[in-house]
DNA sequence: AATTTATATATTGATATGATATATAAACCA
DNA sequence: TGGTTTATATATCATATCAATATATAAATT
């Protein structure tokens, strides 16, 4: 699934600019389970207008550079179908901080602690984010997501609490 | 963190090839939170190599092409707590399958089942090797990171085979 | 007054991946 | 018996991706 088929999917969710998809990818509906770079967006989309599966139309604004929105065509759309009838690759994480706490043996205590501390509060800040997000009309998809993403934080929120002392050889407590 | 960080760190585990570091990262202990591919693993230990951070000897072998044992040096291991001295870069996911369910409206209802299918068989026969570990004579870190695979691959489990019926619009069950 | 954050597009160098090539043995299947 | 797949092992290459940077401006914060 290269970054074309990421941008068409983002598009779904209404028109956007390049920098609008990203922050899709960041912050918005797609953030946590996928991500691109604006290295492979700007190139997707000129590619995609080139294809006919979106159009792009420029939006004046003052001060900033013109905002180049683009939309889905049939075209588009029907790509999309056909890339969603292949055979999703697995899953890939790359979790630098799980690999330190593998090899936790190799860090001073103190930045374990810091470490430690800090991913705990991210997890918690994103809970938290994913909990307040209000329900009512999102699409049994995005809800499905949606859902998966809060028992998931949840859960890493939890372990981490209950199992943060097999790191510690000095037991000092996680801040808050 | 690159793939020279990697190798050093699964050299921890002890002296290895560039074919069982990849092993390493495929069903070995750095399983589900990391991956190199060989393509970055064979140019690391070379440099690695180069830079005194790693020795190399050879292991003759009957019909097989001569295996290129790698051991870490003390450098290597000074170079390993450097690294472990840097803030972690944040967790990247690429979950084709959850982008999939994302716009579940754009697969047909046979292949939707497929796809959840067979992710949920995955996790299912993950949870189940990362429960028939023997927990007996394992590092804390380690332990640490095995715990938290069981209880997320646990969760998703829970999860998936609670909420499938959000994606499906006929309620077909999900075989097992 | 100075810095940071946000909006917006685009490119580039460094890195990483996925696929493939090469070589052989063992295991499996028909 | 023959054919395929799986496993061992190293290595390379085209493509893909990322992180950083450049450019430009306004608003918000300190």
């Amino acid at each position: 699934m290269d970054a074309k088929i990421l941008c068409l999917g983002a598009l779904t969710c209404g028109d956007a600019s390049g920098y609008e998809i990203k922050k899709m990818f960041e912050d918005g509906p797609f953030a946590h389970f996928h991500q691109v770079s604006f290295g492979s967006i700007y190139p997707s989309l000129a590619k995609l207008c080139e294809q006919g599966k979106v159009t792009m139309r420029k939006e004046m604004q003052e001060g900033r550079p013109d905002k180049k929105v683009y939309t889905l065509t049939d075209k588009g759309n029907k790509s999309l179908y056909q890339a969603m009838k292949k055979t999703p690759a697995a899953d890939k994480l790359r979790s630098e901080v799980m690999v330190m706490f593998f090899l936790h043996e190799y860090l001073d205590q103190d930045h374990l602690h810091e470490v430690l501390d800090q991913q705990l509060n991210f997890y918690r800040s994103l809970s938290e984010k994913l909990e307040a997000l209000d329900d009512d009309t999102v699409a049994p998809g995005r809800m499905f997501v949606r859902g998966l993403g809060r028992v998931l934080y949840r859960t890493l929120v939890n372990y981490m609490e209950e199992n943060a002392h097999l790191l510690l050889t000095n037991k000092k407590r996680l801040g808050q």
